[in-house]
Order: structure tokens, then sequence, then C-alpha cells
DNA sequence: TTTGATCTGGCAACCGTTTGCAAGGGAGGA
DNA sequence: TCCTCCCTTGCAAACGGTTGCCAGATCAAA
């Protein structure tokens, strides 16, 4: 059915690796002739067949993109961004859903091992030396962990978390509740890190939770107890999760506890009260990886993208 | 590097044919030799070679994935229904993403056409006619879009318009704002097509508007002018940007105009006030759409899924 | 006119699997 | 004992491109 080198070929009277060089080797063929194979090939409306390629160059000209959770409003933009990037250097994607579960993410990157040219894995679950090891069959990019020698996109929560504290500290929080993520992840091990050596805080400590909404939700309840006037949870959507377990218990946002959040995901900005978070840069972020993995010779460049504190409506002076 | 289907039939002293039929056709191989043959492979962490495959048997075992907006919230949860019923069926998807413009989806799909063995094609923005052209080449299943003879998984849009009408009109309101979506869209003509036939209605429509929260924001002014003391809106993230806009106006939801969306996206949900929708079944037809296109020898299946209006904190009784 | 360098394009092997065809072996019936 | 028939396996030709190698042509310089 649809037309292949050899029809090109045989339509313009030349050899099939005339033609195959028009396109992948384009110098190597006169002008004339070029043109000629040009005409013919959109002629028959010619496409080159991936997979055929795939098999003798090695190159599949595909990319598989791993992430925790699709419906987490934090990926798809990044999801987006790769996407786009990717199609403009001629790139597929292959998206894929691990639903926060390590086994599925190792399974997945088994699978994608050699049907793609590289994978992108996004606030990975797995352990560094499990994805060392994997990292040996395919090449990786990162995104949310570091990992010596291998390239990665992180984003600067540590910085982040330091605002958000400092915002807090200034509107005269002391004790103020750390709801932390899943087990396994950078990010979240990053916040405590940081929050751990905040000086003159009283810090609480609750997790590991659901980077879900119903984590927050779940942990409410305990955060309230605890005596804390404030909250930084692990994402937005943990966040907005508590915020909806005080909200429940009649407890005022920002009025009674202030919340602060990371991601700065759609949802958090439409709420009331509008979420102050850290701006996670999940756009450039997504770009970012893709020109990584393409540009990498399998080095280790990492780079580091700054977030930002956006003030809004959940965070305000502690009652005294 | 990569152990092949050679590696193994060396490893076991047999024919690569036999090696190959273990795995695609097991009932031709003696259950000694398949044993030893399976062993051998994962020994040496044999995984075929996708590309291969695709070259003889036509089969890539891969989809596409076409939606609008990836970042719109109605997406994800039905990229990922559809991204995990495919994984359960071996299948890969690529999920690509055209910004709402129709050019970019026909490119795209065109880009699909030989290197899938089909695309689900999402909330089309491309005329009904180019579809169809373009299904000549590649197998569709088209999602949100009726065309006739080519397999289709359709939310019953209509019956949710009517049900948020009758809500409201129960709730004692005749002037309503119909707030429509993008130029292309299935979903936006059944809904004026629905109201256009409500009985004892006054209708005002707005449109065509981005489906975005911009979109709303951009028509609240003229909606609270109009004079209507309830909208329906295309998505709920134009609802959500009406509010935005009629709350910055001073204007209250529900006490002085309600609001109605479509899809019951997350950011719906953790809305203050909650808003009221009509939920569309975008997981449901995720895992539909691979189905049909799965099983469909290419024949035209239409499958309607049922949405169901949830009644939450937007709406209310008119003011008299 | 000869020489040699440079272009251009053909030839054919190869990438990893699948699959139609055929051959060898064993079992069962005559 | 011989003949079928079935089961199992090997053989080899595809699938659609890519690419190293080689040969003929072209052209400039000698």
């Amino acid at each position: 059915m649809a037309a292949t080198i050899k029809d090109v070929a045989r339509a313009c009277g030349v050899h099939v690796s005339t033609v195959s060089r028009t396109f992948s080797a384009p110098h190597l063929v006169n002008p004339a002739t070029r043109s000629r194979v040009l005409a013919a090939a959109d002629d028959l409306g010619y496409r080159p067949n991936r997979a055929a390629r795939a098999l003798t160059t090695g190159r599949t000209f595909n990319m598989g993109l791993i992430v925790a959770d699709i419906a987490n409003p934090f990926f798809p933009p990044l999801i987006k961004a790769a996407q786009s990037q990717a199609r403009g250097r001629d790139y597929h994607v292959f998206v894929a859903d691990t639903d926060e579960d390590p086994r599925v993410e190792e399974e997945l990157i088994r699978t994608f091992t050699k049907q793609v040219d590289g994978v992108l894995l996004c606030s990975p679950r797995l352990s560094n030396k499990m994805i060392e090891r994997l990292a040996e069959d395919v090449p990786f990019v990162v995104v949310n962990r570091r990992i010596k020698g291998m390239p990665a996109v992180l984003m600067n929560v540590a910085q982040g978390a330091k605002s958000a504290l400092e915002h807090l500290a200034g509107l005269g929080h002391h004790r103020i509740a750390l709801v932390s993520g899943p087990i396994g992840s950078w990010t979240s091990n990053e916040m405590q890190g940081v929050a751990a050596e905040a000086p003159g805080l009283d810090l609480v400590f609750f997790g590991p939770n659901q980077p879900t909404e119903a984590g927050g939700l779940a942990v409410a309840a305990d955060v309230a107890a605890c005596g804390a006037t404030a909250v930084l949870a692990y994402n937005d959507l943990v966040a907005l999760g508590v915020i909806e377990g005080l909200s429940a218990m009649e407890i005022g946002v920002p009025d009674q506890i202030s919340v602060v959040g990371f991601d700065d995901i759609l949802p958090g900005r439409l709420n009331r009260p509008k979420l102050t978070t850290v701006a996670m840069p999940a756009v450039a972020a997504g770009r970012m990886a893709v020109d990584l993995l393409l540009q990498s010779g399998g080095e280790g460049a990492t780079v580091t993208l700054d977030t930002a504190l956006i003030i809004r409506e959940s965070t305000g002076r502690a009652q005294t």
C-alpha cells in the first residue's frame, strides 16, 4: 500500500540507495538527481518507515517519558513541553505512567530498553542504585533526582523550601507542620533536609504521604492537632487536601493556619483561597530533559532550574 | 549488546525460527524445547526487538493518541486510562498534542501513519471530511465526534446539557448564557443543539471561545452584561474562568449568577464554590477507545457513554 | 592526451524477526 | 513390516532501509 523507497527508486529510475541517501545524506547526491527523487517521493506520498530505519541504524527516533502519575496536574505541562520539544527534533514520545509503583517503574524501563533511544525518568520512585543499574541498558535523563554521573534536570527545591520557610517565619509562624511526600521522592528528602536545618523553627514532620489530595486530606486532622500554625506541603495537591480537611473542621486558611504548597498547578491558582506555593519550572524541565537526552553523549550534565515562591492568599500572619 | 533471537538460539542449540515460534506461536514447539528456550531467553535477558517484528508483520504494537491539549485537565485521566489499557495489551502509546491547531493535528496524523497500528483521535478540530480522508491511511478511533462508518467513543453531551438546563430551570432560571467552545468541537455543537430546542428558556449564545480559563475570563463581562442569571459553560475550565471574572466584578456565584460546567475536572472539585458540572466519563472513554481500536476490524462500532450531572455549590436559586 | 582526484550512483550485505515450505522422526494402523 | 500422518524443527526468503565499497564519469591540471 504505502510507498516504499523501492517505489520511489523505480519511479525515477535510480537505485534505492540513491533514494535513501537523498534523505539521510543529501550532500552525497547530485542536486539534479536529488530534486527528481524528492519530487517523486512527494508525488507518491513517501514517508520513510521508521521501524526499518531503526533496524539498521539502531536509532528509533523514539523516546520514553515515564512519570509517576499522568493525572497529577504537575506532570501534564512537563509532558506537553517534552513532547513538543521532541517533535521539533523529529522524535516521538511514548508516555507511560507508573502509578507511583516502583516495580511498575522498573518493568516499564525494561520494556522501553532497546525500543527507544532514551528515557526521561521523571520523579522516579526507584532507588539510585537500581536506576544506575538500569541505565547500563538505556540512556536516561532523570528529572527531580540527583544521581552522580547521570544527566539530570533538577529543580531547586532547597531554595524554594527555604524561601517558603522564611516567608512563614516572617509572618510570625514558629511551629510548622511539614507534610512530606511518598517514599523514594528526592524532592521530599530535599525539603526535609532544608527544614531540619531551619534555625529557630519548630518543625513537626508528617509522612510519608500519598502525593495527592487524598494524602493531604488524611493528615489534616493530625496537622490541626499538633498545634502548628502553618503547613509546608509536599505539593499543591497535598496542600489543597490539607486545606480541604481543615475547612471541614471549620479551621480557616489562612486565618488560623497558613498553607504553602509546591508545584504551582492550575487547581491551586483557581482555589479559594488562592494557594501560596513554590513554583516548579515544569515546562522548562520538560524541554531541557529532551535536549539533554539528545545532546548527551552519555555525559552526565546536570541542570538545576530555579524555583520561585509565589505568595497568594493561603498564607497570612500567625495568630497570636 | 542486547541479546537477540540468534543469541538465544545459539545458547540452546536450536534454530532461530524455533526461538521465534516459542514466543509468537508456542503451540508449534515441543514443550521440552520451549522451556529450554524460555530458560535461555530469561538467562540472557532477551527481549524481542519490536522494530524488527514490525518490519515483517506490519504491526508495530504502537498506537498514537492525539489530544487537543495535554495540559487541559480533561485529558490526563483519559490519557492515563488509555495508556494503562494499552499496556495491558502489550501496546505502547505515543501521546501528542495539537495545541488546538487543526493543521498540527493533520500533520501529526500524517506522521503517525504507518508508524502505528492505529490512532486515537480525541476531541478533534479537523473537519469530518478531512478525518475520513486521513482514515484511509491509518485506522482511527475518534473520541467526542460522530463520523459515519468510523469507530467512535461518544459522550452523551446532549443528555448532560439537557439535565443541566433542567436543573437550572428548576431553580427558576430563565435567561441563560451558553458559553460555547472552539470552532470544530463536536461537543460544543451538541450543546448548542440541545440548548436551541430547550422550551421556555431564553438562551444567549457566546462563542466561539478558547476552551480554557482564559476563554471564560474573557467573556465574563459580556455574560454579566447580558442579564442572564445562569451560565452553561463549554467545560469546567471555561466555567472556572467565568466565575473568576464574575467574582472580580463582585458578582457572587451562585448568589447572583449560577454556573454549570462540563467535564468534572479536579480544579472544579476543589474550587470554592465547588463547581456544579456534567461529569464526562473520560477514564471509561480512554479504555474504550483502546479496546475499540484493537477489536475493530475497521468496523465502525460506536459507543456512547453516559454523562451525569453533579450538583455542587455553583448553582442556586435564581434571584427574583 | 594522459593522469589522478573528485563526484556520483550502483551493488549487496546486513539489521532482528516472521513465516511458508519441506524434511526428519515417531507413532499408529493395516 | 510398511505406509500414513502428525509433530517438531530447520531453511531461507522476505520486510524497508542504510552504508561500506567499488566503478564509471567528469574535470582540471600537467
